[in-house]
DNA sequence: CTAATATTTCAATAATTCATGATATATGGA
DNA sequence: TCCATATATCATGAATTATTGAAATATTAG
């Protein structure tokens, strides 16, 4: 992950349909879903959609494959692990003790 | 954290000088840093530089503290842990075996 | 109180980003 | 082949965001 990258991804999730999207991917995990039912979940018009996934696509943030007619989008967990790995580089220099508690209980209480 | 709080910290990350200062931020650790060491470090305007640390500040990414004249920033590790916990929430749908790998190896490799 | 230092705030311009309507591409079925 | 469905691309105008110079605020020292 170099620093482009990173910006591109932060800007993807600075925008509140793209956030949503991801999140909601985040939820569907392996299932994914189809382009037109992320647009139809949140409300949001197919070209307005279409131009925010491929944001996200470009971002590194969701995969996606084709199914048939339609396309199939996932979170692409891989992306966001290099994500955070980028910004939380060197952040304990040295002393892996002060580096666990910051990415402690992140994990969903489920 | 709420959708609006990640809005602005996404937003807040997704522009050059102040991804860079996060990240120094972090690599600062407890100690943090001036604002106008901040600034000289990254070779960034004063006045520009503080208008970068208000939108960082009012993100909830650091906090900052008054040093006499000057002003000592940190990076916020728990606004960070709240971005994050945000972000994946409700990932693993019950299962959270297959949440703990989204997360793993974050940590730095210190 | 006055001067010097450190930082913030303000107003204006410049640059970027967003949603939309119209159109184009790709796939599957008759 | 022709049509319908699913998604992507393009051009434009509207809205948001960033940087800058100038001025203001806060703190300390003399």
């Amino acid at each position: 992950m170099d620093k482009l990258s990173a910006l591109s991804a932060f800007g993807a999730l600075s925008q509140e349909t793209r956030l949503d999207v991801f999140r909601l991917l985040i939820r569907a995990g392996e299932a994914g879903m189809l382009a037109g039912e992320i647009a139809e979940a949140l409300d949001v018009r197919q070209n307005t959609m279409s131009a925010n996934l491929s944001v996200l696509l470009s971002a590194g943030l969701v995969k996606n494959t084709r199914e048939g007619r339609a396309i199939r989008y996932f979170a692409d967990t891989d992306g966001l692990r290099g994500l955070l790995g980028f910004l939380l580089q060197d952040c304990c220099g040295g002393r892996p003790d002060l580096c666990g508690p910051l990415i402690e209980d992140i994990a969903c209480k489920c």
